[in-house]
DNA sequence: GTCTAGGCCGAAAGCCTTTTCGGTATCGTA
DNA sequence: TACGATACCGAAAAGGCTTTCGGCCTAGAC
């Protein structure tokens, strides 16, 4: 049994405008609009009865004509993590700087559930989707859907779909350059679950420059286990252990740093005059609050998530954007590297 | 200059799936929305050609008739903020279940930018609206609107309006109580900014219940600061001079306890055996990363965002729903609090 | 065989706005 | 005075769907 809504009296509707101000629906529409086959005297009197009446004009009536809704989707899997909010607050800003509005979903990684929100977004005619990823792997394309997907954070396998990802690679390669321009030579690699792309991408990078200076890593094979201070707190025993004169330790992310802050600080290591050490993600309630502040990369999720709206939006304008496309992150130096100093 | 859309084909109407089924579209409507006025084989065409065509109803054509949009609008403040998320998680969650999509603004404790949101969302004819604010202090109220709102987190200053808060004064008494039953008698007080009410909300329940039991407070005002670990460090010292047998402290944030801990921990003090320390808001990476991990209030915002959208949905089917509504927060024991032991 | 009841189906109105296009009034000019 | 031009305004259609109500047909009863 359908319940009766509880306004009092409806909306008030253009014919109600047009009334009162004593001209036709036509006429008050274009009044209202800024055409210009209105005289002024009349566009007043429509305005002033418009303002009485507390007009807004019925978005789903106009969108009706249009045929776009203004809307766009917003598919998240990771609405409690801390990777799909910036990017999700990056979308809602370029959105809101035009006039579309984002719906919001949380599918919470489960393929049933993207399924039937997706369901819901169709039949709500939504001009675009975004779809935001819980963890950079790529992730099963959504087919052909009759409006333009953006995949963010996580991209599409299929090359066809418009992805856009953080560049995990230049991460690497970021605070590799940082630890070599900070006189490090030998250099431990201790990074989380190796089930993560983002994982191998990260010391692919830091390899890839540290190869090329010459610099030695140490253990030669980096040293993967999970995102967690308690793998880093076992890591940098192990790593001391083997090979003592290590003087920097690139991790994987700010979990695992702070375990290796931990455990160095109390093998009685100074960071960073003996060893630097870097995270990842810049995690500020963790970098910041680190002894020292930790050095980090920030991968600019705002920044992705307002460039995957802006590819939806070129997308949706019918400027093609295939492919995938990448943010580049930025080093955030803190205290906890800086030129070696001897003794 | 409009630019044309790239859908090659529009999407399917439902005189499309009549034509192709060999009905009238009134015919095809009742089929598909299981009206009893229509042959079983018809019915079966009439699914199968909207399967083959895709259809899916045109939803802003549908609520046009209705006058509702299945849609509510959640104004938040504080997006980038850990309080405003969890909130907005269980409105989701809530809105989900029944078949009501979320739109989502960001006004970022900018009351123009707040309205400009709220005519976007009357003209797309929202159903209903959740304002979240960004601390849970009163906010002015919105007025009235032609759709009901429930103010969630920061709770209207008019209580004509439908609000819903968490209960600091319990959470309050909840460490408090908890304090007590671990044996502490000398109990400070270290909260943060004296400018929000929390700070003296969870002070006040705190004080009832250790006054009611005649347990000591040290110093006998509480002591107000900044929400910051910093200040917990500071405080934390004031404290151990002035009163050095103190035996539990009450702290009004987690980052606040955060503090407490490291200066307990540096000047001898072994918790929870010498001083027992609680947290509040429960904020897990600090709660649980902390040495040793904190005992915290959890307000329980998830499920206060859940009844928000559920106070919303009465109001919206005219039950109505005024005043204060409040959630009572649980308290989550860890290890920084215990029975005392001598030693 | 005729009449009626009931089961199916379709025409059309209505929701609210925009836009096109035709109509009216006004004005200047010949 | 009359004509064309110009400036305003309004009727009506369109957009996709639901719902009402009248019409048709079939089957069963007399």
């Amino acid at each position: 049994m359908p319940r009766k809504p509880e306004q009092k009296r409806k909306q008030a509707t253009l014919a109600d405008v047009a009334q009162m101000a004593g001209v036709s629906i036509a006429t008050a529409s274009k009044a209202l609009n800024g055409r210009s086959q209105v005289k002024a005297e009349t566009r007043a009197r429509v305005f002033e009865a418009a303002e009485k009446l507390k007009f807004s004009p019925n978005a789903m009536a106009q969108n009706l004509l249009t045929g776009r809704s203004g809307t766009i989707g917003l598919v998240t899997h990771d609405l409690d993590g801390r990777f799909s909010i910036p990017t999700l607050m990056g979308a809602e800003d370029a959105a809101g700087h035009g006039r579309t509005s984002v719906l919001l979903c949380d599918a919470r990684g489960d393929a049933l559930r993207e399924r039937y929100h997706l369901q819901a977004l169709l039949g709500r005619r939504v001009d675009g989707l975004i779809v935001v990823g819980a963890r950079p792997d790529p992730r099963s394309s959504l087919g052909t859907l009759p409006v333009p997907v953006v995949y963010a954070y996580a991209p599409s396998t299929d090359p066809r779909d418009t992805s856009i990802v953080t560049d995990n690679v230049a991460g690497g390669r970021l605070v590799a350059e940082h630890m070599l321009a900070c006189g490090r030579r030998r250099i431990a690699l201790v990074t989380g679950d190796p089930e993560y792309g983002a994982a191998h991408d990260r010391v692919a990078g830091a390899r890839e420059v540290l190869d090329r200076d010459g610099a030695e890593v140490v253990p030669s094979e980096p040293l993967y286990g999970t995102w967690s201070e308690e793998w880093g707190r076992t890591a940098a025993g192990l790593v001391i252990n083997q090979h003592p004169d290590v003087d920097g330790i690139i991790c994987g992310s700010d979990q695992i740093a702070r375990g290796v802050l931990d455990t160095l600080r109390e093998s009685g290591r100074k960071v960073p005059d003996d060893v630097a050490v870097t995270g990842h993600d810049n995690w500020e309630i963790l970098a910041v609050n680190a002894r020292p502040q930790l050095t980090s990369v920030d991968m600019r999720l705002e920044e992705l998530g307002r460039q995957a709206a802006e590819l939806l939006f070129a997308a949706i304008d019918g400027r093609t954007t295939k492919g995938g496309h990448v943010v580049t992150p930025r080093l955030v130096p803190r205290a906890s590297t800086g030129p070696r100093v001897s003794g």
